[in-house]
DNA sequence: AATGAAGGCAACCGCAGAAGG
DNA sequence: GCCTTCTGCGGTTGCCTTCAT
């Protein structure tokens, strides 16, 4: 296929439009509706090419056009709808009333997609990145934490007594983290004796960051000392299945069984939703929960990764990281 | 206060499919 | 069935604003 460029035409404007176009274009419309797209510049008095109308029209000037910040559900049916859909960015704009496809492009490229890389996520598959070196910010991150709470009895003491019903919320998400490390250091692990055995070695920094991770400071035991709190009321470090306490299910966000999968973090907007197809592929995971609970982020077959579930909209996590 | 970097967004470009002759 | 035209879509660019130094 492949066309020349409508906007080639000698003489037609391009560049940003002024308010006296938009005027003219907005009046032609209201009063004769768009017809062909083509004709339009001409009949509506405008140096402009059929194309850079249309744009103009859908996503700028169309009367029914909601503007200022994504609210939100609509961040989040833009995560899970992507995590479906992919780049098919006029779909998702049909679920959006009001949005329009290049809005939602854009505040998934300046935003959305920046976040979810940051958070050690892949933007196009919903997964956490295989590759471990993309994570490192954030398991650096973790293990920064990690040591000045076991540096830091008082900092310690102070998290714990987060006040009141606070308490267990708080211990979890110790434990949580306490967790998140083990599973990354063992990760490493395998990673460092991959590589011993294949003969490759990792350049100073990320041997650097490999030593942070797997020694953090006289913690080889990743429940001491920290977490003495948390074991008592989690005896037991039970991630990546859900924690025991229902008020720490609360606060690591994790969603009822029967939650649709638009809820299944607790509402929060990020982590990226279920994977779909894995329900599709998978009939005894047919809810997208189950999905992302014991697959899509649990280790599942296809990720070399054995991470936990990672929430990372919680305050707790997006607080340090 | 000045300047460079980064972020955000509007608009353009080129491809692909649908529609019509 | 082929060709041309039109429309829509996704990727990319460039300008303007905001932030950091």
């Amino acid at each position: 296929m492949g066309r020349s460029p409508c906007c080639d035409e000698s003489g037609l404007k391009k560049g940003p439009w002024t308010p006296e176009e938009d005027e003219k274009l907005q009046q032609y419309i209201q009063k004769n509706g768009h017809g062909s797209w083509r004709t339009l510049p001409r009949l509506a008095g405008l140096n402009r090419c059929g194309k850079s109308c249309r744009l103009r029209w859908t996503n700028y000037l169309r009367p029914d056009i909601k503007r200022g910040k994504f609210s939100q559900e609509e961040e989040q049916t833009i995560l899970h709808l992507h995590s479906i859909l992919g780049n098919k960015w006029s779909a998702i704009a049909t679920h959006l009333p009001g949005r329009t496809d290049n809005e939602i492009k854009n505040f998934w490229n300046t935003h959305l997609k920046k976040r979810l890389i940051q958070m050690g996520f892949d933007p196009m598959t919903h997964r956490p990145r295989t590759d471990f070196f993309a994570a490192l910010p954030q398991l650096i991150a973790l293990a920064a934490l990690r040591d000045q709470l076991a540096a830091d009895p008082a900092a310690s003491a102070q998290l714990q007594a987060g006040g009141g019903g606070d308490v267990a919320i708080q211990a979890a998400k110790l434990q949580y983290l306490q967790c998140l490390l083990q599973s990354a250091a063992t990760t490493i692990d395998g990673f460092a004796s991959t590589a011993a055995a294949a003969g490759s070695t990792p350049n100073a920094a990320e041997a650097a960051a490999l030593d942070a991770l797997c020694s953090p400071q006289g913690t080889q035991d990743s429940t001491a000392p920290v977490s003495a709190a948390s074991d008592q009321l989690l005896p037991s470090c039970t991630f990546p299945e859900a924690p025991a306490s229902s008020e720490a299910n609360q606060g690591l966000g994790y969603g009822g069984a029967d939650v649709d999968v638009f809820a299944c973090h607790g509402g929060a907007s990020l982590p990226p939703l279920a994977d779909l197809s894995d329900a599709a592929n998978n009939p005894s995971s047919a809810d997208g929960c189950s999905a992302t609970a014991s697959s899509s982020f649990g280790g599942s077959a296809g990720s070399p990764l054995p991470w936990p579930e990672f929430f990372p909209d919680d305050p707790f996590i997006t607080d340090f990281l």
